[in-house]
DNA sequence: AGCACGCTGCTAAAATATTAGCAGCACAGG
DNA sequence: CCTGTGCTGCTAATATTTTAGCAGCGTGCT
């Protein structure tokens, strides 16, 4: 079963989405460390087990215990998390959403990155041709 | 009561944020009309209700009815979406999301738009000096 | 006036999500 | 061997979300 919709997660369930896209890969234990306000370890596994019904991660043996990994891969995770949020912050605009992007990162992007950019933009005028 | 932490929304309260977002302000009526799998109008306004009581909207009297507006502006809360979307699923990299955004959406970038924000990259360099 | 309409507030039921706690199983150490 | 530890699966209680439905209020129309 695949993880249709994807937005029919709830609070907790896209907590811990979250915590499992930002780490690639989690235990149970892992994923508890990383909740925010973390209920009981019992309550995360029965989160995962229903998680993993929906669709929405899958899990290996590791050693003794569980190793949880999404099932979606991560960059069509971002892609369609991107889609979400041009739509409802940036009228779609991609233009509007870099702009906040290094807006927002001045200070925290180097000077190689921004070289890099520039570079990545160039390249992609080319291809719009 | 201030919109603390914001992520205490559950799957509908949030569905009925992003469609205020993207609205800028909007009815009890219209935000039905723009939620998937569309409730009753009756648990649209129970809804609208707790996010006012959360903090989240506010609400004015225009003529015979309620505009609800998000009560923390539209680019405050853009910038946590992406910050929250940068850690999840970019490492915190600007870089990679820009580059995730100019590659999702090279067929629709204009060439101006890809100029300006080639400008854009420019000044930015300037700045971190 | 009397009525229909579209809105609001509210409350209580139904559906889901969230949690705790018990039982079993495997493994390592005394 | 026992025993403690750390996992798992499960079930049942609790809390929260989501819903429908009723009552009231103002406006405009006949």
């Amino acid at each position: 079963m695949a993880p249709e919709s994807q937005a029919q997660l709830s609070r907790r369930e896209r907590q811990i989405m979250d915590v499992i896209y930002r780490l690639g890969k989690a235990t149970a234990q892992e994923v508890r460390g990383n909740l925010p306000d973390p209920p009981s370890y019992s309550a995360v596994r029965a989160l995962l087990r229903v998680l993993e019904e929906k669709g929405h991660v899958r899990h290996r043996q590791e050693g003794p215990r569980y190793l949880y990994l999404p099932t979606v891969a991560r960059d069509k995770a971002r892609r369609s998390a991107l889609k979400q949020l041009l739509r409802t912050f940036f009228d779609g605009s991609a233009e509007a959403a870099v702009a906040a992007l290094l807006d927002m990162s001045v200070d925290e992007l180097s000077d190689e990155e921004l070289e890099r950019l520039a570079e990545l933009i160039e390249r992609t005028r080319q291809e719009g041709r």
